[in-house]
Formats: structure tokens, C-alpha cells, sequence
DNA sequence: AGTGAACCCGAATTCCGGTTCCGAATATAG
DNA sequence: CTATATTCGGAACCGGAATTCGGGTTCACT
């Protein structure tokens, strides 16, 4: 892809940026219900555009969603970077949940769990869960997270958060009880 | 309605209950994407049926929704009989959500938020909630739930249970997360 | 057992949004 | 500057799904 980036003419590849930004904004904005046509006119493009630069709706949002996954990615190289382990893990979660809060169609794409051929964007989400698992770990071994604790208990939290995030900012009241629990023994 | 209902001839009366029942059985099972026609066929009836019955698919889905909330409110009744205020508290919460878990249509529902005219189903709900709030604040009272525990928290953890239902049966783990908590302190 | 209102049916219509197509416009090579 | 390959634009097309409509059917009352 890098190769074919460098051949693209210059409108090209100008014009695949504002499609990119333009549906980045309006997907996360309205999540799944936007239409090409306004996305196109979002860009000050035509439709034919956009299927020129993607195969068909669902390759736009594939790319999407690669690009989020993306920046939580280098939001996680950046909290690994913390010395206390539990900085590093709590900077992680919120700052991933942060980041996730504003993109509608990123937090339904998770939420919906379905996702056919999602295969795209697999390597992506490998590479945070790499790094978020080593993080998880970390916290686990220095006593700061339960010792049965893992990077899929790390995404039953996440995806909980997310769950809470529609109008209401109640999310972070929903982490912060299921950092402590909510039972009293 | 219930005026309304007596005065509906026999036959319209059992197709009504074989509208709901055939709607209730596909959108618990595919969730949204629902046809008017295979709730139509699978009740054995035509399309036009479903429209003597209901303004448009909306209305079906708002009274399929409606139904549920039934069901889980016959079941808080059920729980708040319990003696110990930590069992009726569980069996509520457990109960709610194995409930709600093969319910498809009722999850995305709760989980979207965004509900439009969802106006209708508010009685329903708010007797759910009426109940609910009563036996959270017994649990808190008998010092088995954190104290500041309330009903919006009841919320807040059993969406985040349902965000973790699609397919692996995560959402029991996370339930033992969110009530235990997953912070060593 | 007749009558009319209520009801049912499902083909036809409407609506909606993704996708295609091809002439016009524009960038780059020579 | 010209030629040629690329890219753009957006009306037209198309399929899928909701909704309508009017003629046929069934109930319930007398």
C-alpha cells in the first residue's frame, strides 16, 4: 500500500485525505447511519469519488476504524512507557476509553461484535492487544490488578464503558465501580 | 387498550397474540434486521395484517420491547420476596440478565439509547425501575452494596454486562468483575 | 342464513440509499 | 504545449425492504 500511495497523483491523493477525514467525522459523529452522498458532500466531492478510492461503504469504514485502532495503538506505546505499572495501565484505560468516547461508529463497530469481513483490520487490533496485554501483565505481577486478571477481561471493561457512553457521561462512574466492585464483603 | 381489546373480534384477537409471538421469536433470535414479511410468514398471515395491527414496524418493535419489560418486572416482584436482601438483590440481577440475554432485539434497544418515540414503553419501565430502586437500597441498607450504590448503577452494570453478551458468554465473568472489582488495593 | 362491518391478503407501489457509468476535467510526461 | 492516462462528478440505475390499497373473506349479531 505504501508503494501505491507514493503513485497516486497528487489530487488523488489529496482527495482520498478529505474523504478519509470527512467520513472519520461524520461516521463517528452519527455512527452507522450516514450516507455516502453526505459524506461525499462533507468532502466536497463527488459519490463516484469515493468508490473510486474504496471498494464500497463498508471498505470506508474498515478504513476507519484501522485508523482509530491506529492511534490507541500509539496511545498504548505511550502508557507502557510509564515507570509505575498501574500508572501505565490506568493511563491506558482511560485514555483509551477517551479516545473511544467521541467515535460513535468505532464504539458500535466493537459493541456490535458481528463485524463480517472485519479480516482487514485483524493486524491492527493485533498490535494493540499486544501491547495491552504486556501492560495488563505488568499490573498483574506488581499486585495491582486481581492475579486472575487478562488482556480479555481488559476488553469485558472496555466494552462495559463503552456500553455506558450514549448521551450520558456516565461511564466513568461505571469504571470507577468496576475498579472497586460494587459488593462490600 | 384494555377496552380496546375486548371489542377486537376473536380471529383478530389470535392473530394479534400470532403477530406478537412470530415478531417476539425473530427479533429476539436476528435482533434489527427483521423483515415485516418473514414476521408475516412465520405467523402464518399476510403483511397487511401486521398492519392492521401495528402503524409500522416501530410500533412492533416498541410493543415487543414492551412485553419484556413485563416479564423482567413480574420477575424484580418476584425477587423482592426474598428474605435476604444480598439474594433478592442477586436473584434480580442474574435473573434480568439471563432474561435479556437470548433477547436479541432487547439488548441493541437498551444498548443504542438514542430511542426516538420510545415514549410508549415509559410505564413499563418505570415500574421495572420503581421495584428495582427498592430492592438496591434494601441491599445498601443491609450493608452488602457499596453506599453509594444506586438504581443508575444498577444501570450502568447490567449494560455493561449486555455489551458483553454477543456470542461468548463473557458477561458472567464480567458480572464477577463489576461486583468484586478488579483493583487490589 | 342474511347482512354488513371488521378483517385478511399479497401484489403493487413507494421509498431509500448504495453503486455504476461515462463524458468532462485535470494532472503529469515528453 | 500536446497528448494521454487518471481522476472527477453526479444523474441514473437498481435492489431491497417498508408500506399501501382494494377486492375477497370471515365473524357476529339478528
Amino acid at each position: 500500500m505504501a508503494a501505491a500511495e507514493r503513485s497516486l497523483r497528487a489530487d488523488a491523493r489529496r482527495n482520498r485525505e478529505a474523504v478519509l477525514d470527512a467520513a472519520a467525522e461524520l461516521f463517528a459523529q452519527d455512527g452507522e447511519n450516514v450516507q455516502m452522498d453526505q459524506i461525499a458532500a462533507r468532502a466536497g466531492l463527488g459519490v463516484g469519488t469515493l468508490y473510486r478510492h474504496f471498494a464500497d461503504k463498508q471498505a470506508l469504514r474498515a478504513a476507519i476504524i484501522g485508523r482509530r485502532f491506529e492511534t490507541v495503538t500509539r496511545l498504548a506505546r505511550e502508557a507502557e512507557e510509564e515507570d509505575d505499572a498501574w500508572t501505565a495501565f490506568e493511563t491506558l484505560l482511560v485514555g483509551y476509553l477517551e479516545s473511544v468516547e467521541p467515535d460513535t461508529a468505532f464504539r458500535f463497530s466493537i459493541l456490535s461484535a458481528e463485524e463480517p469481513t472485519w479480516a482487514d483490520i485483524e493486524s491492527e487490533k493485533d498490535a494493540f492487544r499486544t501491547i495491552m496485554t504486556r501492560i495488563c501483565r505488568r499490573a498483574v505481577e506488581a499486585g495491582h490488578l486481581r492475579a486472575d486478571f487478562d488482556a480479555d477481561d481488559f476488553i469485558l471493561i472496555t466494552r462495559g464503558a463503552m456500553a455506558n457512553m450514549s448521551g450520558h457521561g456516565g461511564w466513568r462512574r461505571h469504571l470507577t465501580l468496576q475498579l472497586e466492585g460494587i459488593r462490600v464483603v
